[in-house]
DNA sequence: ATACGACTTCAAGTCCACTTGAGGTCAACC
DNA sequence: GGTTGACCTCAAGTGGACTTGAAGTCGTAT
């Protein structure tokens, strides 16, 4: 299997290289070995990038994280609390369901406040009472580097 | 109309008193007098903090806000923004719904590792490939404060 | 009148996930 | 064999959104 220096690696993520030095640091990714100074990875940091990418898009910590891929190691993975993140995630797309009615109504409705406007007001009631028993914030993915 | 004591609107809104004072030193809210030292607010302020979770909810930071509701003064909203925002949410809404099956399978499915299964690896890319447009992370509403 | 507790200010601290900078190494290409 | 540019380490800095702490004020209940 061809092993990806650490650009490449960033290149196929999307991830700057930092970050990936940095999720080396907290025992999140391994390097296969070295080039000389320079780190080589295979494949399978390639999966378990894809694998953080979905937990961090699911609104888990890196820390978190790296409790179910098992922090260097094989991922052992969680499935009470996957279940339990599936429900809390099926609660904040309700929820952002709502927000987005809420906002593309107030894009289009031509009262002059919205507060005065019932439509408005019942979405956005709707939006913001599920919010409060909400456990963390939901992230989306990280985005991409700004450069290119 | 019933004055507010920070400490009342602190309860009603679900956020804590140093919040708020951080929250007015940006200029989202406004208090409408003093009695002695203390801040008074009145149902404004309200309007102002559910409008403000209803922001946050969507994603939007604090300074950007602070620009739809106007700093200091009455709401007033872009709607190109909004509309542009919903259609981000709606991004984010079906990439979180990919993702809530990818858990929710990978909760049930009994295959060894994750990574073996079509289906979870077919959920991932779903949940994973739209991520990398997004512009900015949609958080969940605030948590309510950890005391009671 | 006095005590209490809820408020006040301002500066500094915290958390998370990275990013940046300085100074150094070295594999590969010409 | 020399240059180059991508890599390296380690420490410190960043940004957003708050939170905490110290020291002080003051309305209200007893």
């Amino acid at each position: 299997m061809k092993l990806l220096d650490i650009g490449e690696v960033a290149e196929l993520c999307g991830l700057p290289a930092s970050t990936l030095r940095f999720y080396e640091e907290k025992g999140l990714i391994a390097s296969v070995g070295r080039r000389g100074l320079r780190r080589l990875f295979d494949g399978e940091a390639l999966d378990r990038l894809s694998l953080i990418a979905l937990g961090r898009s699911a609104g888990f910590s890196l820390d978190e994280i790296g409790d179910m891929l098992g922090l260097d190691g094989p991922p052992r993975i969680d499935r009470a609390r996957l279940a339990e993140r599936a429900d809390e995630l099926d609660q904040t797309i309700r929820r952002l369901t709502a927000l987005s009615k809420a906002l593309r109504h107030a894009a289009e409705c031509p009262a002059p406040s919205h507060m005065e406007c019932p439509t408005f007001n019942r979405l956005r009631r709707a939006a913001v009472a599920r919010g409060r028993e909400a456990r963390s914030p939901a992230k989306r993915a990280p985005s991409p580097r700004s450069g290119s």
